[in-house]
DNA sequence: GCAAAAGTGTTTGATGTACACCCATGC
DNA sequence: GCATGGGTGTACATCAAACACTTTTGC
């Protein structure tokens, strides 16, 4: 346990050493590429080292007098230019020696990492190029090795963006104002595999809930018959709030 | 967000001024009292300013060397002596001016919490008190107006025991070795409230998926018909572990 | 015997699963 | 017409809710 009992009492008769952080956010953004079905991850280039050319997830360290959601909501605001996201705090990663410059002619500050989970609507984020460092969505199945442990991060947010899916209305933050059901059964589809339901069923599941509302406008797409558009009715929604929703 | 644009830039040129951080560590300990079927949160008595002589959550800060985890089992240790126990992160909380000692005069160190969530064995949860400050267990309904975010803490930490309940065996690191089922009833009744389920189907649903096994031994107590004493198999478990598990 | 607690079973309605099938369109 | 994707319906198994009933103990 972290070498209690050797260590130098530094104030002695009082308490260890405090350690001093700078704390960093780190955000994993999901987006879902409708067009071709791919769960991605925004990545950015690191330019500095230490890690530098490896990549990375947008992070920066927290400023004076900024929250954490702040922090987290400005990296997103330089990389990607977006209208509709949701965002949530996911783990702080903080053991000692995750950083590489937390070494001892650094003063011993220690690097903490708050994370955040975001997911885009696709169609409308913009990527932020700024001529200097690299960005890029990354298809989920083909993530490289990241600096620091944003491996491990990243898999963290992965696990809750799908546990999210399940039970929480996420999806209507990030597909377009109007969508077909189908929309919605690939959206899912593409973040949860397969085979995580009948379309049929989850189709008649939805329906139910009665907060999906039928625009009656119909949308063709190449053949076979014409599927009509619905919207997301919160309203509909708000009374559902509370309650273990299933849409698996 | 966060006065950008008004803000002296310190670093001309470069980003704006980093915060610096101490991170402490903040437990919402509950444990269950079996006997009189009471949920209850540990708390402590500050004895330093600021909010001194005001109850709190168990918490310290960040040692040097010390990863976040350890803070959370050395304040455990030093509060309680136990043996079993579940823990794991909460939520962090970093808002600037969620702690009073980040008044200018202290350098504007900013004061993060990493919040932890531990449920204890009640039966050999043996508080140490340590002659200079206040320690006890409080039952849930019963919470005094805490120091710092402390209530916010604890109704986050107070959510996530609930839902943590149904769908995962918390409640076997933290019920005795052996136990009849209605104290496993007992268990989630006091933590989930009266009427979260019948006690036959309740029954019937633990005992189908296959993981408690019947000790043979039986236990009378008073007066009607002795109780079997069961054991949680963690074998019969393990394949069930990563399947969403309904124990309402 | 009787009260009290443990444990079993049964009935009923709701929900999930796996399909089969009909509908509207492009070509 | 027919392939294609959209949409509806049905049969079956499973499961939850409510409650009646039997068993085994203390007194």
């Amino acid at each position: 346990m972290a070498g209690r009992g050797t260590k130098k009492i530094e104030n002695p008769g009082k308490k260890q050493a405090l350690a001093d952080f700078k704390v960093g956010v780190d955000n994993v953004i999901f987006s879902v590429d409708n067009e071709q079905n791919r769960l991605l991850v925004l990545l950015v280039m690191r330019d500095d080292e230490p890690f530098s050319g490896q990549w990375c997830l947008p992070g920066t360290l927290v400023r004076k007098g900024e929250s954490l959601e702040d922090a987290a909501y400005r990296i997103l605001a330089e990389k990607i230019k977006v209208k509709n996201l949701y965002l949530e705090q996911l783990y702080s990663f903080g053991g000692p020696g995750r950083d590489p410059r937390e070494a001892p002619d650094s003063f011993g500050v220690r690097y903490l990492s708050v994370s955040y989970f975001a997911i885009v609507r696709f169609g409308e984020a913009e990527l932020i190029a700024d001529g200097v460092s690299g960005i890029a969505w990354y298809p989920i199945q083909q993530i490289p090795q990241l600096a620091f442990d944003h491996n491990k991060i990243l898999e963290y947010g992965y696990r809750r963006l799908r546990n999210k899916l399940e039970y929480s209305p996420v999806a209507f933050d990030v597909l377009p104002e109007v969508f077909t059901l189908n929309d919605l059964y690939q959206f899912y589809t593409t973040i949860l595999g397969e085979n995580f339901s009948d379309y049929s069923n989850f189709r008649s599941r939805l329906l139910k809930l009665g907060f999906l509302s039928d625009t009656g406008v119909k949308v063709s797409r190449g053949a076979g018959r014409p599927a009509s558009l619905y919207r997301f009715d919160a309203e509909a929604f708000a009374p559902l709030k509370d309650k273990p929703l299933v849409f698996i």
